[in-house]
DNA sequence: CGGTTAGGGGTTTTT
DNA sequence: CCCCTAACCG
C-alpha cells in the first residue's frame, strides 16, 4: 500500500476526513506522492468509485503522472476511470458531450479575429492625447484577463472601475467584446477561456450535471476566480486542495493568492495541513531558495526542512562576459556533465533565450528538447494542413479559410476575407454550397464595404474583374460560370484554389477518419501548392540565392511533418476530436530526447538533478516592466524561487554582463547588471 | 490617394 | 510570431 511510504504529514493529509482540506505543500515535499496516496486512500479504503473522482492538475502532462501511479497502485483500468486533467481538458470533455459542434480555435486566431473588429471602431470622437486607447493586443489580453478574475461585472464596468484613465473608452470597450462574443458564436469558434465559461454556462442548465465526491486541485495557489467558480459550481462532496503560495507565478493569468489564502475563511470548517520536509534538493540550495523567498512577506510562517544530505554542492555562480559567450560556456559545461542528459534543465524567464541555447547546444551536438508547441505546432506547414482539414470540416470557418487564400501572390487576409464573404452570400450561409451550387440570382455578390463605398470613384466592387483571365486553366462551365470568379483582383492562383477546394469538399464526403484526412489533404493540389512556396521561401538563401540543397532539406522536413500529423491522427476516430486535441494539446507535446529547454513557468513542478538558470540579469530575470509593477517584483522573486528548487543536487546560475548582437539607443553595445536575486541570495 | 500586401526587426509568462 | 514601414496596385 502507497499509504505506508508516506511520512506522518502527509499521511495524515492523505487520509483526512472528506471535508475541505487544505494541503500547503511547499517545494519538493512531495505533492505528487500525497496526491496520489489521497487518491489510493480514497478508492482502496472509503470505496470511492473512481469515476467520482476529478483530479485537476495545471498541465496535462501532470495528470498523466499521477494517473500512471495510480495505476502501479491498483490497475491501468482503474485509474483511467479518473477523470483528471487540466481545466480546460476537463471542460472540454464535458462540452464534448453537451454541444458536439464546438470548435476550439487557436489563441492567434481568435486574437485575429478580435483586431478585425477592433480596427472596425472609431476613436477619434473621444480620442485623448495623454491617454490613447488601447492596442487591440493589448485589450484582447485584458479582457481575456478580466474573464478570469471577474465573474459578474460587464467589461466597460470594470474598466470604469479598474482602469479608469481609460474610463472614456469604457463603451466603445464594451461593444467591441460584445461584437467579438457574437461572432465568435456565430463563427461557432471556442477559445480557452470559453471553454470554462461556457462549461459553467451549461452545468447551470444541467438536468444531469456531473458530480463528483471528491474534487483534488493540484498547485492551487494559481487558479484564478473563474477556474474557482468552476470548482463551485460543481458542487462536490469534498475538497482536497494542494498549493504553495511561494511558487504562484501566474499572476499574469488571473492566479490570486488570495483564493488559498482565504481557505479557511471560507470554508469555515477547512483543515489545513502542513509539508514541510523536504525531500527533492539538498541544503545549499534550499537555503539559498529561502534566502531569497524571505524578502517577499510572509502569508503563513513556513519553515523548510532538509532531509537530503547527499550529495552537497554548493550553488555555482558562472559569469560570462557576452550573452552568447554564457550559452556556449554552459553547453560546453552540460557536455562535459556526468549527469544523464534528461536529468539536466535549462530554464530562462524569457522564451527568447531558448534561441540562441538550443542553437549552441546543436554545434555541440548535444540533443536537446523543447516544448513541442513552438516547434511543430507552429510550423507553417503544420498549420495549413490543419487549416484545410478545419475547413472542410465547417465550412463557415472563416479563419481557416483566410490563412489558405493567403498564401498566393498578391491576396492577403482582406481580399481573402471578401472571397469568403462573396461564397457565404453565394452558398446562403455556407460557402461549400458556395463553391457546389451557388445561388443564380446573386451576380455580384460583393457587398461595397464601409469605408470604400463613401469613396464611390475608387470602389472597386462597382465593376467586376473579367473572367477571360482564367481561359485556359479549362474550368468546367458549371464552374466558371460562379460569380465569385468575378472579383476583380483575384488572380489565376487564387482561382485555381477555388476550384480545387470545391472538389476536394466533394471528395473529403467519402472520409471516415482522421487517418484518411490528412492523406487526402496531404496528397491535394491546395496543400500542395501551400508547402510549394513554403520549399521555396525556405531554399532562398540570405544572399538571394536558391539553393537545391536546402529545397530538398525543406521538403524531405516538410513531408516528415505531415506523416508525423498522420501518425498523431490515427489515435482518433472523429474529425473534430482530432482537431480539437491539436489545439488543446499542442503545447504540451515535447519532442526528442536530451537536455530539457525551458521557462521557469513550464517548469513548475518539474524536477531534476542538474539545473542552469540563464541569463539572470537586471531587467530580463526580473523582468525589466514587470519589476515595476505593484506586487511584480514579489512575482518574479517567486519565480526565481520555482527555478531554484527545481534543482536536486547541482545548481548553476548564470548570468553576461554584455550582449554584442544588441545596441542601445546611443549605439552603444547594450550591458547589464547581474540580477538583484543574486545578491539576494548572498552569491555575489 | 487609399487600401493592401510584402518584407524587415523586436519579443513576458500559459491553458 | 506581431508590428511597423515601404512598395505596389487600381
Amino acid at each position: 500500500m502507497p499509504l505506508s511510504k508516506l511520512n506522518r504529514e502527509q499521511y495524515l493529509s492523505a487520509t483526512a476526513d472528506f471535508g475541505h482540506n487544505l494541503i500547503i505543500a511547499s517545494a519538493g515535499t512531495g505533492k505528487t506522492s500525497t496526491i496520489v496516496g489521497r487518491i489510493a486512500h480514497l478508492i482502496g479504503n472509503l470505496q470511492v468509485a473512481p469515476e467520482e473522482i476529478l483530479l485537476l492538475t495545471f498541465t496535462n502532462k501532470a495528470s498523466q503522472e499521477m494517473i500512471e501511479r495510480v495505476a502501479n497502485i491498483f490497475s491501468k483500468e482503474i485509474a483511467n476511470r479518473i477523470e483528471a486533467g487540466t481545466f480546460h481538458s476537463v471542460s472540454y470533455r464535458y462540452l464534448k458531450k453537451v454541444n458536439p459542434s464546438l470548435i476550439l480555435k487557436p489563441e492567434s486566431d481568435i486574437r485575429t479575429l478580435f483586431r478585425s473588429i477592433y480596427e472596425k471602431r472609431d476613436f477619434q470622437s473621444t480620442f485623448s492625447e495623454e491617454t490613447p486607447p488601447y492596442s487591440s493586443k493589448y485589450l484582447y489580453e485584458l479582457y481575456s484577463f478580466y474573464q478570469n478574475v471577474e465573474l459578474e461585472k460587464y467589461f466597460g464596468d470594470w474598466i470604469d472601475e479598474n482602469r479608469p484613465d481609460h474610463s472614456i473608452y469604457a463603451d466603445i470597450y464594451q461593444d467591441i467584446v460584445d461584437e467579438f462574443e457574437e461572432e465568435k458564436r456565430e463563427l461557432g469558434y471556442m477559445n480557452f477561456n470559453d471553454l470554462l465559461i461556457l462549461m459553467r454556462w451549461y452545468l447551470e442548465r444541467d438536468s444531469n450535471p456531473p458530480k463528483y465526491r471528491e474534487i483534488l486541485v493540484d498547485e492551487y495557489q494559481d487558479t484564478n476566480l473563474l477556474q474557482e467558480s468552476l470548482i463551485e459550481k460543481l458542487q462536490p462532496d469534498s475538497l482536497f486542495c494542494v498549493g504553495d503560495y511561494d511558487q504562484s507565478i501566474y499572476a499574469f493569468n488571473g492566479a490570486n493568492i488570495e483564493i488559498i489564502g482565504n481557505f479557511t475563511k471560507k470554508y469555515r470548517n477547512a483543515k489545513v495541513f502542513t509539508l514541510t520536509k523536504n525531500y527533492r534538493s539538498t541544503a545549499p540550495i534550499l537555503n539559498l531558495a529561502n534566502r531569497v523567498i524571505e524578502k517577499n512577506e510572509r502569508l503563513y510562517p513556513k519553515e523548510l526542512e532538509v532531509t537530503k544530505r547527499e550529495p552537497n554542492y554548493p550553488p555555482k555562480l558562472l559569469k560570462y562576459s557576452e550573452l552568447f559567450e554564457q550559452y556556449r560556456g554552459i553547453a560546453e559545461m552540460v557536455q562535459k556533465s556526468k549527469t544523464p542528459k534528461k536529468e539536466i534543465a535549462i530554464l530562462f524567464r524569457n522564451n527568447s533565450s531558448a534561441d540562441g541555447i538550443e542553437a549552441t547546444l546543436r554545434e555541440l551536438g548535444i540533443p536537446s528538447k523543447r516544448r513541442g508547441g513552438r516547434g511543430f505546432f507552429e510550423m507553417k506547414e503544420v498549420k495549413a494542413l490543419l487549416d484545410i482539414y478545419t475547413l472542410l470540416l465547417n465550412p463557415k470557418d472563416m479563419m481557416a479559410f483566410i490563412h489558405i487564400f493567403e498564401y498566393p501572390k498578391g491576396l492577403g487576409a482582406s481580399i481573402a476575407k471578401e472571397l469568403f464573404q462573396g461564397l457565404k452570400l453565394l452558398g446562403d450561409g455556407s460557402i461549400y454550397r458556395g463553391l457546389i451550387s451557388p445561388n443564380p440570382k446573386i451576380s455580384n455578390p460583393f457587398k461595397p464595404n464601409r469605408s470604400s463605398s463613401q469613396l464611390l470613384l475608387s470602389n472597386y466592387f462597382v465593376e467586376l474583374g473579367s473572367i477571360s483571365k482564367f481561359a485556359d486553366l479549362n474550368f468546367p462551365d458549371s464552374f466558371l460560370s460562379n460569380p465569385i470568379l468575378k472579383h476583380p483582383r483575384l488572380n489565376r492562383d487564387g482561382a485555381m484554389l477555388l476550384f480545387e477546394l470545391k472538389k476536394l469538399f466533394s471528395n473529403f464526403r467519402k472520409v471516415k477518419y482522421p487517418v484518411n484526412a490528412v492523406e487526402t489533404i496531404a496528397n491535394g493540389y491546395i496543400y500542395r501548392y501551400i508547402i510549394n512556396i513554403l520549399v521555396r521561401q525556405r531554399a532562398k538563401l540570405k544572399n538571394g540565392n536558391y539553393s537545391k540543397e536546402k529545397e530538398k532539406e525543406a521538403i524531405e522536413a516538410i513531408w516528415t511533418r505531415a506523416k508525423l500529423l498522420k501518425n498523431i491522427s490515427k489515435k482518433y476516430q472523429e474529425h473534430r476530436h482530432f482537431l480539437n486535441a491539436m489545439v488543446l494539446g499542442s503545447k504540451e507535446l515535447t519532442q526528442g530526447d536530451g537536455v530539457n529547454l525551458l521557462t521557469v513557468h513550464a517548469s513548475k513542478g518539474l524536477e531534476f538533478r542538474e539545473v542552469y538558470i540563464v541569463d539572470l540579469m537586471e531587467g530580463r530575470f526580473p523582468n525589466k516592466k514587470l519589476a515595476t509593477q505593484v506586487g511584480g517584483i514579489e512575482e518574479e522573486r517567486r519565480l526565481f524561487y520555482v527555478a531554484v528548487t527545481r534543482a536536486k543536487e547541482r545548481l548553476y546560475l548564470s548570468y553576461a554582463e554584455s550582449d554584442n548582437n544588441r545596441t542601445n539607443s546611443k549605439r552603444e553595445i547594450r550591458t547589464f547588471q547581474p540580477s538583484r536575486f543574486l545578491t539576494e541570495g548572498g552569491l555575489i
